[in-house]
RNA sequence: GCGGAUGUGGCGUAAUUGGUAGCCGCGCCAGACUUAGGAUCUGGUGUCGAGAGACGUGUGGGUUCGAGUCCCGUCAUCCGCACCA
């Protein structure tokens, strides 16, 4: 019987959605299983072959745990809101509502042909309002918390309001923009705008002024993972450094516990070091230095205590606040001439140029150890928004201090034993200290470490400075001055920003007329009528981030329908967390850390039972485009064929991969192609047109986008599915390439054929052979560790020699038969189930369940041994299973060939490796 | 510059974790069948060599009876961060 791969497939997709069998409740009786792919956004191109890799291989997963009898949830759905809807709404009209229906309603299509099991009664889509009504309800909860710095967690603003009114600012520990000092009789006496304005400075949500990445082109701003090389990485646009007012997370608060947290999770080695570089915790000491002949005083950062001795110059960052301070009259105009330079270059441009630049303000400082009067500059190689934005240079041991003092002639004093500061600066921490005494402190003699540790607790002694651990982490921007987002609940009052209520939630998206900015350069929100609350205070006109919808989404999938929380208790307390994450590694720095971010500051609301959200974390490799080329000569029609045209002055020219087959190309489809190409000659090898070909990124523009459907089509959605494991190893990117389809679909065949005799199931109900039960508990050893191990490729391999194997020795038995159709059904689901239910099941092969597999069918009657003499395989000897070490020694000295390898000498010493090898020793 | 990963046939890859390197698939070669095709089946296929055999996992060392696997060095490619004090 033939293998209707169309016919199979479209009944049994009918038939899981008729019966629902991938609706999933909780059920307290069996344990549960959460597998969640990274949900798209539906662009309008829509899937490409590539995007379902991630997605095969979790579905895979879940049908394996399901059958495993766990209860699995599996649940897709849509990341809607975005700049390309919005960027297409601008040019065209269009509302991104409408733009992304179609788009989601593109993917659902291209998603059901591979026939996933997703639960579709839980999709989510993050522009919905039942849906954003929780991402705006986690706004207010961050809004109305503050970080506690000595619990730890988030704690309720009112705790602070409470503090502030008996005690002022002294009795509090708390994350802040920046340190205040008042006493609770300041406090009593401000006014409610000045009171609010204090506590913005807590708040987790708050609105600061802070330095942002402008992007013109997009008219919004971009958070820094957004932002790639100074351009935008959505479109590619040019982005500049600007001071705005902005809605912003403060999840700097949760660098140390996002560092932390990474130890207890299982994501791999590579993308943990991403965070934590991200993170970028560096230990170190802030120290306080003084302007001379001046009340001034400005701290530093340093991770580098013990060089205090060697400070000869002090840099400000040019956006210092410092700057005007410290500036004389004699240099104010060539600092205002630097100044003015840096802000005429872009951020890109900076990063270009890393000459060195520079002022001096004219100001010295004093170097509190040794008291030396030391100058203060000013250059943009000191970054305004890590540390202090002011440093110690010493110029001896840290590179660009280095090339700073060689520019400008300051000195340079060395502090290491031994090290030659004449060419370059010595940077590593280690050595003897030298030159390093005063003011109270000798750290001559003393190791690096040493004199850091002994510096640290010297300056803490002496009140001139403190331990200080800094992070690169920033807090998140939170606002984009974009339409197609959340709104955010909040209105202003005396310039002031306040919550709605929550009972008010949620507030939707308005209709604006255009998309575009307001004439007066108000976000599009300032086009939409009515967008007031009921006392005609005026409601906020930027929208949240992409992240802000995503950030969340895996906890509604446990409870999507919930109007009266984001999730249930009880629904939280059955699902936890996400057991098995799987998307790309692209998300590293932005959703990754984010998400993480969001979860922990809703487990110290008490709303989740789980710090982190993601315990396992597989990254799926790229899939990239294999692009293929056709030769034209030179000024003519004429192509020639690939492995000629080292003879011809030839142009490669990109052809649509669809109409190349193995590399040869399809010249009847090539000459309808492009009417250029209508009279199209060739010069052909053996009869066949051979393209070139290259591996590029999948894109339309070098024709070798390949669309799911269209494999769906040919060869059907299993072989799809079995494909797009065999290519390769899941994390590892590779090209699609379908040379190697056709094996794959001609092994579902095969494995079709075991089941019948002509049209006829003939699977029989007799006794197993041996033979035949020993290659199904091979396959489902290995089938089973592979699939826990995401080594699904090695599984296909395994799928084929079994079925070479049953081929062979003809087997049709049930016994058999079977348990390899559940084996097969979270890889291949449609044709398992057709098999399933050929063979006279009733149920769905979803609800079957996976067969152990049993060692005593794997058991040899007999070993071979590998004979080797000093690590030289020679022979093999066979021996019954089970023979003792002793034995096998003595069988493989005596057989007839040793003598010869022993060349008449007595054997040392005889390792035997059990199941392997003799290794003789002479 | 710092950090991470990867180097195995003509190609994609495998090697149960230190035990006969190259499973499985593609491609190629030979054969069978045939309604001649982008169908199916069988066998072969790392390199050198007629052969026994020798050589082979980017490269150079080392540990070991035995190394693709472990250690030290080196080269190449890819990815992340980057004037972070």
């Amino acid at each position: 019987m033939e293998y209707n791969f169309k016919e199979i497939e479209k009944r049994w997709s009918q038939y899981w959605k008729d019966n629902k069998i991938y609706k999933v409740k909780e059920d307290s009786s069996k344990p549960k299983y959460y597998v969640l792919d990274m949900f798209p956004y539906p662009s309008g191109a829509g899937l490409h072959v590539g995007h379902p890799l991630g997605y095969i291989a979790s579905d895979i997963y879940s049908r394996y745990k399901r059958l495993k009898g766990f209860n699995v949830l599996h649940p897709m759905g849509y990341d809607a809101y975005g700049l390309p809807a919005e960027q297409y709404a601008i040019q065209t009209g269009q509302h991104p509502a409408i733009t992304t229906e179609q788009n989601i309603a593109r993917y659902r299509e291209q998603l059901d042909k591979i026939g996933f099991c997703y639960d579709w009664d839980r999709e989510i889509r993050t522009c919905e309002p039942e849906y954003y009504k929780w991402t705006q309800w986690a706004f207010i909860k961050m809004f109305e918390s503050y970080y506690c710095t000595s619990c730890n967690k988030a704690r309720p603003i009112s705790e602070l309001i409470e503090k502030f009114a008996t005690s002022g600012s002294a009795e509090i520990s708390a994350a802040c923009s920046e340190e205040l000092n008042f006493t609770a009789a300041e406090w009593n006496n401000m006014s409610e705008k000045e009171q609010q304005e204090v506590l913005m400075n807590y708040r987790i949500a708050y609105l600061g002024n802070t330095m942002v990445n402008w992007c013109p082109k997009l008219g919004t701003v971009l958070a820094n993972d957004e932002v790639s090389e100074g351009v935008s990485v959505r479109g590619g646009y040019p982005v500049e450094q600007k001071v705005m007012r902005q809605w912003c997370l403060r999840v700097s608060a949760y660098a140390q516990r996002l560092l932390e947290g990474l130890d207890n999770i299982n994501w791999t080695e590579s993308l943990k070091e991403t965070q934590r570089n991200w993170i970028g915790r560096s230990e170190g000491a802030e120290m306080q230095f003084k302007v001379d002949n001046s009340d001034i005083e400005f701290t530093i950062f340093t991770t580098r205590a013990d060089t205090v001795f060697g400070v000869t110059f002090m840099v400000l960052a040019p956006e210092s606040e410092y700057v005007s301070k410290v500036v004389t009259a004699e240099q104010r105009a060539a600092v205002d001439a630097y100044l003015d330079s840096i802000k005429s270059r872009t951020e890109r441009e900076r990063m270009m140029d890393r000459s060195v630049t520079g002022v001096f303000t004219g100001s010295y400082a004093i170097n509190p150890l040794s008291g030396k009067k030391i100058p203060i500059w000013i250059s943009d190689y000191v970054l305004a928004g890590y540390g202090t934005g002011a440093i110690m240079a010493v110029p001896a041991h840290d590179s660009r201090d280095y090339a700073f003092a060689k520019h400008f002639n300051l000195p340079i004093i060395p502090l290491i034993e031994g090290c030659d500061v004449s060419e370059e600066s010595f940077d590593a921490k280690e050595g003897i200290m030298i030159n390093s005494c005063g003011n109270g402190l000798d750290l001559n003699g003393m190791t690096v470490k040493e004199a850091i540790a002994a510096t640290k607790k010297f300056i803490e002694e002496k009140g001139i400075g403190r331990v200080k651990v800094n992070y690169r982490l920033r807090d998140a921007i939170f606002s984009r001055q974009r339409y197609w987002g959340e709104p955010f609940p909040v209105y202003y009052k005396d310039n002031m920003p306040y919550i709605i209520d929550e009972k008010e939630l949620p507030l939707q998206l308005p209709e604006v007329d255009k998309f575009l900015p307001t004439e007066t350069g108000e976000p599009p929100l300032g086009r939409a009528k009515n967008w007031k609350t009921v006392d005609g205070y005026p409601l906020e006109l930027c929208t949240m981030p992409g992240f802000a919808g995503s950030s969340a989404y895996y906890l509604r999938y446990m409870d999507p329908h919930n109007n009266d929380a984001l999730v249930s208790k009880e629904s939280n307390e059955y699902w936890r967390n996400v057991d098995l994450y799987i998307g790309g590694t692209e998300h590293a720095t932005g959703h990754l850390i984010y998400s993480r971010f969001w979860n922990k500051f809703l487990f110290d609301l008490g709303v989740i039972c789980e710090d982190e959200p993601f315990k396992k974390l597989v990254n799926q490799g790229m899939i990239q485009g294999r692009s293929n080329f056709v030769y034209r000569i030179k000024d003519t029609n004429t192509f020639v064929s690939y492995n000629l045209k080292k003879d011809y002055d030839v142009t490669p020219i990109h052809v649509d991969v669809n109409i190349v087959n193995n590399d040869v190309l399809d010249i009847e489809a090539f000459k309808a192609w492009r009417p250029e190409f209508e009279t199209a000659q060739f010069i052909l090898e053996d009869g066949k047109y051979i393209c070139g070909w290259a591996v590029e990124k999948m894109s339309k523009s070098m024709f070798n986008v390949v669309n799911p459907d269209d494999i769906v089509e040919r060869y059907g959605a299993d072989t799809l599915r079995f494909y797009e494991m065999f290519l390769g190893p899941l994390e590892q990117s590779k090209p699609w390439d379908t040379n190697g389809i056709d094996g794959v679909h001609r092994f579902l065949r095969k494995l079709w054929n075991l089941y019948f005799e002509g049209d006829n199931v003939a699977v029989a109900d007799t006794e197993a052979s041996k033979a035949d039960l020993k290659s199904l508990h091979k396959l489902i050893k290995k089938v089973s560790w592979d699939i826990e191990n995401f080594s699904y490729n090695t599984s296909v391999s395994a799928f084929m020699i079994c079925v070479n194997e049953l081929t062979s020795s003809k087997c049709r038995n049930r016994h058999i038969l079977q348990p390899l159709t559940i084996l097969l059904a979270p890889f291949a689901p449609h044709i398992a189930e057709e098999l399933w239910h050929k063979m006279g099941n009733e149920t769905s092969v979803c609800d079957a369940v996976w067969s152990e597999f049993n060692e005593e069918y794997l058991k040899e009657d007999s070993v071979t041994y590998a004979v080797s003499f000093n690590g030289k395989a020679r022979f093999n000897i066979e021996v019954a299973a089970g023979t003792s070490r002793e034995e096998v020694e003595k069988i493989a000295l005596s057989h007839e060939s040793s003598a010869r390898w022993m060349e008449g000498k007595e054997p040392k010493k005889i390792i035997v490796v059990p199941n392997k090898i003799v290794n003789i020793v002479i």
